[in-house]
DNA sequence: CGACTTAAGGCGAAGGAGTTGCTTCAAGGG
DNA sequence: CCCTTGAAGCAACTCCTTCGCCTTAAGTCG
């Protein structure tokens, strides 16, 4: 039993698909997004053009992949010794990196640029995996907790529809009340 | 005073407008979306290709434009006699236009090619409009009703987000779960 | 360990999309 | 009725994108 036998990512393919994903990071940098194109992507990476579009089809596939990997999380949740605290805190970052200029030029770029869903369901599961962390958390503790589904649907949900789809600014008080208004809803109401 | 001074919408830039519009659905219809390029839409359209550009910028804009005015509701929501139901039942159709292959694929254009977010807001605005109609007539039946944006955060909200980010289908149960455990959370939780 | 199989990348040419400056047209105002 | 001005037409040019063919190297098997 091989490594890892199917679509050979070893070797030759790993070094270029990170040699042209750290060109679209330096490019964006020194030059901006709109100065973008296939070609200075792959001048920079030392590919030919033909070899992106091979891979990638075009630059926006190229783009929501870049986008997605800078999406995913670098930390674990912090863990503050609550599951309330916990949440309120993981909401309040997560809005906050979701609503930055970046966040939201990532979050574009990782839907527009993806044909299959895959990619935004990665920006997902991200989320899912963190709240996940911070439910296992609580259960440990023994503290009474929601399911996973009901935080994606009354808080990541909230949140992101609003980024996405409605104007107008996102404060950490909003991310505060849907933790809130969520966990209160698990006890008898106060 | 004059009818609509700004930006000249009358004669022929209405006129463009329109015939280009027209020119990506036809074409759409007949060829499919991978065909569509700017070009072949200027000349479906009798304009030249600059003027598209122009106008639109690129052809991601132009879809946008297009898909936007698709997912315009065309009538307001059935009058079922009681809050739950006219909000079951809207929540359901709902999720059911968003969901169909060509509701995705609408949304998705919508998204993908809208730098400012204007249609996206759009797309919130007509749902909130529809949610409005609903809960205004509610209120004058002297029910009990929450506020527009609890319907949106607690309903709108997590379908959008699902669609737009998590894999796996969607059915009209589950816009009726959102609609019961919103409606319910209104009094004393279950 | 060495030959084979086959993805995947390099290269170059051809075609077509995207861009721009200038001109022309027509809508709205004086 | 003429003037102003935003918008469309035109044409030429740039360069993105595609495609066929060849070469490289990863993984397999004798």
């Amino acid at each position: 039993m091989s490594p890892r036998p199917m679509t050979r990512p070893g070797g030759r393919s790993a070094r270029v698909q990170e040699s042209v994903h750290a060109a679209v990071r330096d490019l964006e940098a020194e030059q901006g997004r709109a100065a973008l194109t296939v070609p200075l992507i792959a001048a920079r990476a030392g590919v030919t053009p033909s070899t992106i579009y091979r891979r990638w089809g075009d630059l926006q596939e190229l783009l929501s992949d870049v986008a997605v990997e800078r999406l995913r999380p670098e930390t674990e949740p912090a863990d503050h010794g609550a599951l309330r605290t916990d949440l309120e805190a993981w909401a309040e970052q997560f809005l906050e990196e979701m609503a930055s200029p970046p966040g939201r030029a990532y979050i574009r770029d990782a839907l527009a640029g993806d044909p299959d869903g895959s990619n935004a369901g990665q920006c997902s599961a991200y989320a899912a995996e963190q709240v996940g962390v911070i439910l296992a958390r609580a259960a440990d503790r023994g503290e009474q907790a929601p399911d996973a589904e009901v935080v994606m649907d009354h808080i990541v949900a909230p949140m992101m529809y609003r980024l996405v789809f409605r104007p107008g600014p996102l404060d950490a008080s909003y991310a505060r009340g849907l933790v809130e208004a969520t966990l209160s809803g698990l006890m008898p109401p106060g």
